[in-house]
RNA sequence: GCCGGGAUAGCUCAGUCGGUAGAGCAGCUCACUCGUAAUGAGCAGGCCCGGGGUUCGAGUCCCCGUCCCGGCUCCA
């Protein structure tokens, strides 16, 4: 064996020996010319390079392609610094910062001289002058240069000189060596970007692109710090791909809860009222009237008491919560009472319910024979969300909260939450939603009160009460409130987004126990501090009521809708028996609206109930008002069922109703 | 809160250069009485988001506010 040969370690196992100095484009091609086509970039050791990058050791050499998710970065990438290249040819004087790849895409944050904005025209200018570059099927070539030598290059780039900095800042007695990627061009100077790559080699080896949208962010994420132009676009390795994600993204918008929300009729935000404060009509009230009853009923028999408690309060008791201390900035601004020659007295809408069930726990005194109390409400809380941040009814300014506080003792506690998250997983289920991730959020390190000790043992009870439930959480470092661990559910809805729902937070400190001097008599006849668990399974009713709408798009399960049954005479001779079917379904319990022949056609009003997603339309004519049966058109089916007996779709339809699905 | 874009009939939207307001759908009335996704005709519908300014004249231009949209930041 030669002193100039490697060997290569391919992903399978097998070795192979090359000349030091290949590359992995070479060790693809010798392998077979359809990967060494396919690939883009290449690992080796584990580490992400450009194919051309030279071997000189023994070394696991795999390539990268294009339809992996690490293909797609690197495409993705590579695609940001065409951007990068176009925007500053079309805007000379422009300053790039950052273009990282980004879920489904990738961005890159400008700033342009003068003010200047980009506009949606200017996007389409941008995106022809990228595909000019493509087309010019420009090289990718890496460079390494010294800290110095990169400050020079770029020195009418500010951004990237402070990245240069920090970079050698970071890695201090590393000998800092940056690269930097150019790409070489006829006519003009080469394109120069600071990147660790890898990229493709060329750029007509980038998928299908399209820009999306240009929004404002700041530099370094830093709210005080300058205000660039983001310009967003998406990349896929096929034209194929990138029209399946710009469907998805289609789907979304179709099911956006505010577009079903006013096209159904169900909920509005009138301006007059404020932002963030919305109203439900007739039929979101319906809705959300059953997913509260349906709440309601699991809670009775899980053993929960029920309270109620108001929206406003003097502010002395968000000074003993530690509230007004914490988040007075979230909250709106108190008001001021029995205003006379003093001050007046200062009351604030709440923004949280439990100082209230605390005030409640200690009316008396309690004794660990009535422990876990479980007192619940659907407690309505005001909360002043930032202008910006509004957003439908899943980021809004009031909301009810499906809140309850659970007191238990010490040695309950373990218990109390195996069977909590048991209960929250059962009700979200019941809702149609089937995919959980837990996430497990622990001690902030600095703005937390009580022992490690304290917190080590609380969160470990939480993460072996999802392990004992088969669920391996995702661990949240320093994500927990400052008074305790918490665990979150996310769920999937129908097409695959992730939405953060239920959390159980564990109290031992404050604002429960301590602040409010909570107790109870033991057994032993001394007092103990009761552990507070916090809990809400929907989160927010708004806001579970948002995403139920976008996870149904709108055709909400029969048990849920708001109209289940629409009936429909064929002609005005029909209408009483009509009417008396319609009777006839309300009697069993049923929501029902008759839609009669005297304005519409039966085609028309059949069109109607469909797009308000009524579970079932049913169609009576002669035959039926003859025969007592109806015909029955299935919400989704084309196939319209003739001469169904009442008694049997009655049946059909309360068993469908009672297994809720 | 910050950056950018918006607000015209109940909804979706058009409205030229600053010259006195338009469509489709929905609503109402009438006709049609129909077996499965939009029957026809007619009528009505407007503080052009609110306030100020420029102008002979403002839906249109400028300023302030409200609300909405896309991001950023935030999200107990």
């Amino acid at each position: 064996m030669d002193d100039d040969d490697i060997t290569i370690t391919l992903p399978d196992g097998s070795t192979r020996e090359y000349a030091k100095g290949v590359t992995p484009l070479d060790v693809a091609a010798s392998i077979g010319s359809r990967l060494a086509k396919a690939a883009i970039a290449a690992t080796i050791d584990g580490e992400e390079v450009d194919l051309d990058r030279p071997i000189d050791h023994d070394a696991t050499v795999a390539v990268i392609t294009p339809t992996t998710p690490e293909g797609r970065e690197v495409l993705r990438h590579s695609t940001a610094h065409v951007l990068a290249q176009a925007v500053t040819d079309l805007f000379p004087g422009a300053r790039y910062a950052i273009g990282p790849a980004i879920q489904d895409g990738f961005y890159y944050d400008f700033e342009l001289p003068g003010g200047q904005r980009f506009t949606d025209q200017d996007l389409e200018r941008i995106e022809a002058r990228m595909r000019e570059i493509v087309a010019a099927d420009q090289r990718f070539v890496r460079e390494e240069l010294d800290r110095d030598e990169g400050l020079t290059r770029f020195a009418d780039q500010p951004f990237k000189q402070e990245i240069i900095e920090r970079v050698d800042r970071s890695e201090v007695g590393s000998g800092a060596v940056i690269s930097v990627y150019r790409n070489p061009r006829d006519g003009a100077a080469d394109f120069l970007d600071l990147c660790r790559g890898p990229h493709v080699p060329r750029t007509s080896r980038l998928g299908a692109f399209k820009l999306m949208r240009v929004a404002g962010a700041y530099w370094r994420g830093d709210e005080h710090g300058p205000v660039l132009q983001r310009i967003y676009g998406t990349a896929w390795e096929t034209p194929a791909a990138l029209a399946e994600h710009l469907h998805r993204l289609e789907e979304a918008e179709r099911r956006d809860h505010r577009r079903l929300g006013a096209e159904l009729d169900l909920f509005s935000f009138p301006e007059e009222i404020g932002s963030g404060l919305p109203v439900f009509h007739p039929k979101g009230g319906t809705v959300r009237a059953i997913m509260e009853e349906y709440s309601r009923r699991r809670h009775e028999a899980a053993g929960y008491s029920f309270v109620n408690t108001p929206h406003i309060t003097k502010a002395n008791l968000f000074e003993t919560s530690g509230h007004l201390q914490w988040f007075a900035e979230g909250m709106f601004p108190p008001m001021l009472v029995d205003e006379g020659p003093g001050e007046g007295t200062p009351y604030y809408l709440k923004p949280m319910n439990c100082p209230f069930h605390c005030l409640i726990y200690q009316s008396r005194i309690r004794s660990y024979r009535e422990l876990p109390l479980r007192l619940f409400e659907f407690g309505t809380v005001y909360r002043y969300e930032r202008s910006g941040v509004v957003h439908g009814l899943t980021r809004v300014r009031g909301l009810t909260q499906d809140d309850a506080h659970i007191f238990c003792t010490r040695e309950q506690m373990g218990a109390e939450l195996r069977s909590l998250l048991v209960f929250v997983l059962e009700l979200l289920r019941d809702f149609g939603l089937e995919h959980f991730e837990l996430e497990l959020s622990t001690k902030p390190p600095g703005k937390a009160i009580g022992s490690d000790a304290d917190w080590d043992a609380a969160t470990e009870e939480l993460r072996a009460v999802a392990q004992d439930m088969g669920l391996e959480p995702v661990l949240d470092e320093g994500g927990g409130a400052f008074y305790g661990p918490k665990i979150s559910v996310q769920a999937r809805d129908a097409i695959g987004r992730s939405w953060q729902l239920s959390t159980i937070q564990l109290d031992f400190q404050e604002p429960g126990p301590e602040h409010f001097d909570l107790h109870y008599i033991g057994a032993d006849n001394e007092r103990h501090t009761p552990v507070m668990i916090h809990r809400a399974l929907f989160g927010a009713v708004e806001r579970f009521f948002a995403i139920l709408l976008e996870h149904y798009a709108g055709a909400f399960p029969a048990w849920l809708a708001p109209v289940q049954v629409s009936v429909l005479p064929v002609a005005d001779r029909h209408h009483a028996y009509a009417f008396r079917i319609a009777d006839r379904l309300r009697a069993e319990g049923f929501r029902v609206e008759l839609l009669d022949a005297h304005d519409d056609t039966l085609g028309a009003r059949v069109g109607r109930a469909k797009r308000d997603k009524v579970p079932y339309v049913l169609v009576v004519g002669d035959e039926d008002a003859d025969n007592g049966t109806v015909g029955v058109n299935g919400r989704g089916s084309d196939h319209p069922e003739r001469g169904v007996p009442v008694d049997a779709f009655i049946e059909r339809l309360a068993e469908e109703v009672a297994e809720r699905r």
